[in-house]
DNA sequence: TTCTCTAAGAAAATCGTTTATCTTCTAGTC
DNA sequence: GACTAGAAGATAAACGATTTTCTTAGAGAA
């Protein structure tokens, strides 16, 4: 690999002054045909400055961490594909890291954060490791910005329009002619799942329907928690005819304890999911949705984490463009009729 | 941040002792107390070895770069979720980077193969960018490993046994009774596609089936590529009664094309997929599919690469254990009648 | 002539580790 | 008493870039 003394010497001048073209220093004065040795030293040797010695010198490595819980979450995977070409442009690259290694891996988390493996760190707060982490990470004052949360003011964080989105996915079911509207929360005290549910109140609120909390379930990140979520709330008397549940894949969940309770979807029962990721439209049915911006999320995210590197004050982002709408599939229809689906259904259910 | 002098300085001894201290170093000998004042000190000041010098001075950054064409395939998420905890217990951190960038951004490829940001890069070579990522790179002369492909001796891969996989899902197919057994390969001039080819054949050839390359279509990595794959192949005059689809996504797209054909699955029409991941449970009819270690290979390819780094041959590895195994589920039934079932599915196609 | 100024570039310090080579001290040997 | 051999550490030289400070040569001014 040639070094920037190679270069110096096949142009025959000295290293600051490759170093300084290079970087384009606004205080150089170089005569135009140095200039040009340099550049073409640099092509004929294929020069690349050297990453490690750079960083160490700038005490900047140019990689940003991603933490996140799970890679198999599809939401995840779509809040990536909008950072990882951010970063890029910026001039950055992603490091990928575990959050629960963060939290648990004394070697990972020294490694990585105080080692200064990365000059900032993207996370998302969820699953078993949340609080640790944050615990052990802030004290470290390495620049972070939590995805997909609302964040109070010392920290930073970008989120979408959850309420807005959650109001419009539970409208959509009420004009559909639904009265009986239950919803499925995401676990955790976190802004996403009171938000998601203050979004499904608004909604019943402003169409003269009771909020009932009786059809208010537990879903979850994973399909198996949407599974039990809907077959606990099926089990009610008066079941509902249509359910918004607050995750993608506790939707699909959802579909197939729908299924097993040998209700058809969405006849017997309506089902509108959150997030519109690929696998949306290739369950069966393909799911109703409320699409949100997840990459621009990410995209945002990256921005602000760069400009927190550069010094910049924390900030807290609501994405709010493109706004939330509704993605239309097979899992919503009006009711059967607005008393017979009721009973159908029940004795459907035995 | 605290460095290595300052360590030195609160344990009242000089910076070398510290470095050959915390890196064990054989032939370093001192006293017991000396070592538990080193110890200490590092514990005070919360001391972690600065990740840029440690690394331009052994010229090793303790990175691997993991390339793959697309983020949101679960086959990969799958590969990766053996990776990444593999590359942590070596001392190493994953690093992402897209194939089409690494192909054509003169920018990241010069920062993250020629700057050395990475000490090896893991590849799955497919794609648009295929060709000429690996062009570019082997000049280079990184360490590398190609994921998820048979390659020949100068170069590392690490592979599963397809032909033997596909080949198992056929003869599941066969043993159900069908004799009409389609085939939708992988897009692409790789032993992926070439090997779940020749496994399909080789379960029909021992049945003592005819091979009917009319029988053949292409899927691909993507379920619409699935979805025109199969249509195409129900168009046959006489169509199958089973197909082995040689990916979870393309086998997604097949249920739906076969939904949108009139055929029922399993009744009219059995399908099998390639590789269980999550998503093969949740799609309707659940997905019965060959399971093949992916995780197990993702964590292959970095023992792989790591060997290689450290100056050790090259290799070509065969993940054969855990076996590849069925993972039946509900799309997979032996056909309606050996007569009628044909007949039968044609009617409907009209 | 001498001095000053500027253009054009060279030197040198520095970032934080690692590691090969030196030093010092003590104890034992002849 | 001089010498030697370890034990226990200290010194110093890299690694490859960036950046601040110096040098030099020539042009113009006084």
């Amino acid at each position: 690999m040639a070094s920037i003394t190679d270069v110096a010497r096949e142009a025959g001048v000295s290293a600051s002054i490759v170093s300084r073209v290079l970087n384009g220093d606004p205080t150089l004065r170089v005569r135009d045909d140095t200039r040009a040795r340099v550049l073409a030293a640099v092509d004929a040797l294929d020069y690349a400055p050297n990453h490690a010695a750079r960083a160490l010198r700038r005490s900047q490595v140019g990689t940003l961490g991603l933490a996140v819980p799970d890679m198999h979450n599809p939401v995840y995977a779509a809040i990536l594909a909008g950072a990882r070409p951010a970063a890029t442009q910026h001039g950055y690259v992603l490091m990928l890291t575990d959050l629960d290694d963060l939290a648990s891996d004394t070697t990972t988390f020294r490694r990585v954060v105080r080692g200064g493996a990365v000059d900032g760190l993207l996370l998302q707060r969820d699953g078993a490791a949340a609080g640790r982490v944050v615990e052990r990470i802030a004290p470290a004052r390495i620049p972070m910005v939590f995805l997909n949360e609302r964040v109070r003011p010392p920290t930073s964080g970008v989120a979408v329009d959850d309420r807005t989105a959650a109001a419009l996915a539970t409208r959509h079911l009420v004009d559909l002619g639904h009265t009986d509207i239950g919803h499925l929360r995401v676990r955790g005290r976190n802004s996403r799942s009171r938000d998601r549910q203050a979004g499904w109140e608004d909604a019943l609120k402003e169409a003269g329907l009771p909020v009932r909390h009786d059809l208010l379930g537990y879903g979850g990140a994973v399909p198996e928690a949407g599974y039990r979520g809907l077959t606990e709330l099926l089990a009610h008397p008066r079941r509902p005819t249509a359910v918004f549940v607050g995750s993608v894949l506790a939707a699909v969940g959802a579909l197939a304890a729908a299924r097993d309770a040998g209700l058809s979807v969405p006849d017997d029962l309506s089902v509108i999911g959150y997030h519109d990721t690929w696998l949306a439209d290739h369950v069966d049915p393909p799911l109703s949705v409320v699409r949100l911006p997840l990459d621009e999320m990410g995209r945002e995210a990256v921005r602000i984490l760069v400009d927190l590197i550069d010094g910049k004050p924390a900030q807290q982002a609501l994405v709010t463009t493109p706004a939330p709408r509704l993605v239309l599939r097979a899992s919503t229809a009006p009711p059967r009729s607005p008393r017979s689906a009721r009973s159908a259904s029940r004795t459907r259910l035995r």
